[in-house]
DNA sequence: CAGTGGTCTAGACCACATA
DNA sequence: ATGTGGTCTAGACCACTGA
């Protein structure tokens, strides 16, 4: 059962009513005061409820939708941990991705730093060498196993400091209104290291799968340059391929 | 400059007005209607032109927002993003591939038959276990040196017969109309076998990047499974990701 | 300062799901 | 038939940008 604090908004506060809410569901939901499979209070009640006008209601859940962690169904209603069915490669981090195969996200810090850029992340960060970046450097669990290890660089214009993300980098660059709306991968094979076999716990020279990740705001500015490495044996990458539209009228 | 037709947004139509607008706008951002970094007009002032709200206007601005096509600032405007790097990752075979690459492809064959489905096939392209299928392997060459292993499997229905693919299947399926419009691509890193290791001449072990596709039609037939090895030293694989669409009941 | 996007409201009607 | 989400409106106020 949701339960819907209506003191704990306010129109006051710096953030937009509709964020408060979605924070308050989220945390119910990762809280498992509320289980998956459930239904959430229908809008209107929620609306009710909270004292919030529909449509501000309806905004929050919508941001919930875009994370994956509510689905709704037309004259049903809407559900907490949608389907299991795996979406076409999105846009989204380790921890939205986690949670749409159905397991348990978590990670440990191996580096949280401020720094200066690389010549190789100045060129894909489209910074020069001077300009800081903030560091953050991982074991990416699932279900308590581990799966990944992802080091991601972010220019620090788009971030206070690097206490700002705590669970999800994702999370973080959105409350920024930061969050990449388009990425670029690369994937490739290759044999873990021996520091990588270490931390993944896999012997040495097992396949690894290595993804490189090149994030870009609508106006085209990067801000997340991640590069990962996933067990080969535990995790597959999944993708959607269209046909290229041909321009019209384009008779030799 | 934008010309928005008031008469071309229908109440009546079965789909909603912030789609139709967001379409129109869309349309003439791709037909350079309008150049990249001008500003889009004033919500209020769509709003006015096209006689919906602004709310509605909103509602469509932010799809393309979604969609990476705009970007907006608050108390300055709405503006085009910068023409973005077509997308990488789109449904070609590998001829087609290597050539974008750069590279000369090449092929020799390991195996071209015709036979029943595996059960495992069955499933995968909805056939029943007596409806034939057409089964093409092959060792796939780039500028003389071998790169891939592929072994692709077709209901016999789409071919005439297996002697129709000479070099290139999409050719084949192209001349009798059943070129696939959609693929789901499953990638995953593994290691060499024995027999994959000589074809590819690479170490047993090596780092081995195995993609598996299946292909459809525009009504969702299942066309193509197609299951690939290919050398991790020499090939990446690189996709574009979006952030996942508004996903209103939109009937096919 | 005027103009822009950002948030929010109260109410309306429609389309769909479920019993 | 009832209740759900889906769309839409007209108007309001705020926060930011830029001349």
């Amino acid at each position: 059962m949701l339960t819907i604090v209506k003191e704990q908004l306010s129109s006051l506060s710096a953030t937009p009513l509709y964020l408060q809410l979605a924070d308050m569901i989220r945390n119910q939901i990762r809280d498992g005061g509320i289980r998956t499979g459930e239904a959430l209070p229908s809008e209107r009640e929620l609306s009710d409820a909270v004292g919030i006008s529909r449509v501000t209601v309806r905004r929050a859940i919508e941001t919930l939708l875009r994370e994956g962690l509510l689905s709704r169904r037309h004259g049903s209603g809407t559900y907490i941990a949608p389907r299991i069915e795996q979406p076409a490669a999105l846009l989204a981090g380790f921890s939205a991705d986690m949670r749409n195969r159905g397991l348990m996200p978590g990670s440990h810090w191996l580096d949280r730093s401020a720094g200066l850029p690389t010549p190789d992340e100045a060129m894909t960060l489209a910074l020069s060498i001077d300009q800081p970046v903030l560091r953050f450097a991982r074991v990416r669990m699932a279900d308590g196993e581990p799966l990944a290890i992802e080091r991601a660089v972010v220019p620090a214009q788009f971030l206070g400091s690097v206490d700002d993300v705590q669970d999800s980098l994702y999370a973080a660059l959105d409350l920024r209104e930061a969050r990449p709306v388009r990425g670029l991968q690369r994937l490739q094979a290759s044999l873990a290291t021996a520091a990588e076999a270490r931390l993944l716990s896999v012997p040495v020279g097992a396949a690894i799968l290595r993804i490189e990740r090149r994030g870009f705001l609508a106006n085209g500015m990067p801000v997340e340059f991640t590069r990962s490495a996933y067990r080969g044996d535990r995790y597959d990458f999944i993708t959607e391929v269209r046909e290229l539209r041909q321009e019209p009228g384009r008779q030799p």
